[in-house]
Parts: C-alpha cells; sequence; structure tokens
DNA sequence: TGAATTGTTATCGT
DNA sequence: AACGATAACAATTC
C-alpha cells in the first residue's frame, strides 16, 4: 500500500535509470487504467525524453520534453520493476528476477522500453493503479492538497486546514484534497506521536496540539523515507520502517511510550490503531454550531 | 469466505 | 445549500 514514503522511495530508485532517457515503445495490457487511452498515450509519449522524475502527493510524475506530464498512481499493490532488453527483444528481469528471468512479471499491465535498452514494468495485482498522460499538469493534479514536507507546510498552514473545517482528525488527514500523500499507516502514526485521537473534531485543536501535529505529520513521514517505507507483504518490498511502527499492525501488542495495549477501531470503514492513554478520546460535550468557530 | 486495502463518486443526513 | 459522513465500487490476495 505504497503512501508518501513508498512512492518517494520509488521515485529515488528509479531517477538514475530514467531521467535523460528517451521512451521508444509504450504498451498497456490494461488500457481501462490508462487515460486519455492506451493507444493515445503511446502516440504521445514514444519518441519523448523523460527530463525529470519526482513526486506530487502518491504521484509518480514524469517530466517530459515537450512540456507534458505522465502521472503513475500506484494505489493499492502497484509497483516497479525494471528489467533490460537484449537484441532479440527479449526482456531480462533484475530486480527479483525470476527463474529464468525472462518471463514478464506477474500482474504485468503496461511496459516502458527506454532508447538505452532497459525496460520499466508497471505491475498491479488488483488493477486499481492509474497511468495518466496529461498537457495540463496543473488541472490533472488541482484537486491534491498540501504537500507535507513542503516549506509551504507550516503549522500555521495545517491550523489554516483544520479549523476550516469540523471533521474527525483521522478522515480528514486521509483526504488527499486537504494534505496529500498521507495514508492509513501514516496517518496512524502522526496521530499517536502527536498524542491526539483519531476521532477529534479537526476545530478543536489548540496551537500547542496542531504544532504537535504538524512535528509529528513531518518526522513520521522522514523516519519513513529514511527508512525505504514500510513493507507488510510481497507489493512493497525492501522497507524497513515496519520494525519502527508505534502503532499501526501492533493491536494488542504494548504502546512503545506509556505500555498500555494498543487498540484496533474503525474509523471511517478504516482500521484505526490507538494507544488508549496516549491518544485520549475527546469528549462529545463541547458541540459548537455552525457560524460559532473561532479564528485567530 | 470475508476482510482488507485506495481514492473517487454518489447519496444521505444535518 | 453546503458540508460532512457513509456506502458503493474497482479487483485480488490470504
Amino acid at each position: 500500500m505504497p503512501e508518501l514514503p513508498e512512492v518517494e522511495t520509488i521515485v529515488r530508485t528509479y531517477r538514475h535509470r530514467l531521467v535523460e532517457r528517451r521512451i521508444v515503445h509504450f504498451a498497456s495490457t490494461w488500457p481501462r487504467n490508462t487515460r486519455p487511452s492506451a493507444a493515445l498515450v503511446r502516440r504521445r509519449i514514444v519518441g519523448r525524453r523523460i527530463e525529470r522524475l519526482w513526486r506530487r502527493a502518491k504521484y509518480i510524475v514524469f517530466d517530459l520534453d515537450d512540456g507534458s506530464h505522465l502521472l503513475v498512481h500506484l494505489r493499492m499493490s502497484g509497483r516497479m520493476e525494471w528489467a533490460t532488453v537484449d537484441a532479440a527483444g527479449t526482456a531480462r528481469r533484475f530486480d527479483p528476477p525470476g527463474p529464468k528471468g525472462q518471463e514478464p512479471p506477474r500482474h504485468a499491465r503496461a511496459w516502458w522500453d527506454l532508447d538505452d535498452g532497459h525496460r520499466l514494468w508497471f505491475c498491479d495485482a488488483r488493477k486499481f493503479g492509474r497511468i495518466v498522460h496529461t498537457r495540463d499538469f496543473v488541472a490533472a493534479t488541482a484537486g491534491l492538497g498540501a504537500e507535507p514536507l513542503d516549506d509551504a507546510f507550516t503549522p500555521e498552514a495545517l491550523q489554516a486546514l483544520l479549523l476550516a473545517r469540523r471533521r474527525r482528525l483521522k478522515p480528514l488527514l486521509l483526504d488527499q484534497a486537504v494534505v496529500a500523500g498521507l495514508g492509513n499507516i501514516y496517518v496512524d502514526e502522526a496521530l499517536h506521536g502527536a498524542g491526539l485521537h483519531p476521532l477529534m473534531p479537526s476545530d478543536r485543536l489548540r496551537d500547542g496540539e496542531i504544532d504537535r501535529l504538524h512535528a509529528a505529520i513531518r518526522d513520521v513521514l522522514r523516519r519513513a523515507i529514511a527508512a525505504n517505507g514500510t513493507s507488510f507483504d510481497w507489493i512493497y518490498p525492501d522497507g524497513r520502517m515496519q520494525e519502527h511502527l508505534a502503532v499501526y499492525g501492533r493491536a494488542g501488542e504494548p504502546c512503545r511510550r506509556c505500555g498500555a495495549r494498543i487498540e484496533m477501531l474503525r474509523v471511517g470503514q478504516r482500521g484505526t490503531h490507538v494507544c488508549p492513554r496516549c491518544q485520549r478520546v475527546p469528549s462529545r460535550t463541547r458541540t459548537r454550531r455552525r457560524g460559532d468557530r473561532t479564528y485567530t
């Protein structure tokens, strides 16, 4: 389940392999996930040079030399694989090489051939991933919220986002239109780091709590990137952050901070992990009506 | 067999 | 009316 740190790790792995390369072929065996269409994307990107590879939210972004952009979203189970193509046109994988190294990776859905004889595979078991080509990057990403590791993401910026609505912290932080890049793992970790309960209404945080949440979000993302992300299953290997998680996947185990048992509850249809002692449940007493909000 | 997972969209309620 | 919560959905693995 790639979130911001996992996508960032993939971008860092592939950047030196892809930048300056020219795309010589593209094909998709699952056209539904390719926009505007596999044929159109092929026509538009073949012959283009990749100028930059970077990340926006959970999107892998290819800047192409004609000013257009290719966006890849891994969603639930998307992943990349890397291979060489020999003179006979046989692709040989070497990320995890198969028994013969030749067969397409499991759940291969699309591939790009590059001018230096390499092939980039896009694999996706659940087929939720998306490959989008756009000539208007700004419009294509207009719905995305704040980038949490950007300089512009200050405690004041977070405060404005929290106070502008009254939503429970967990669904709010999961909402890509508000803060972009967080998923289930890192929202739970950030809330625990800040000592805040997932059900806390966003407009009830005091300044100190907002500062703590801001620091906790950035801290957990930075530490996760440094650990190459979190690896729970075959979808995303090589990360080490799972060894350092405070609450996610630790229901029933003792809190590393206070020793209380980590609990799992359900918030907005998502499994949610909390320490009942470090993250106290908000009382429902102070229900303010619309128009009663205080801004600073 | 059902639970789990992401993010979008449609729908219901306040 | 606008916003927030909720449900459905795409598809597969364990």
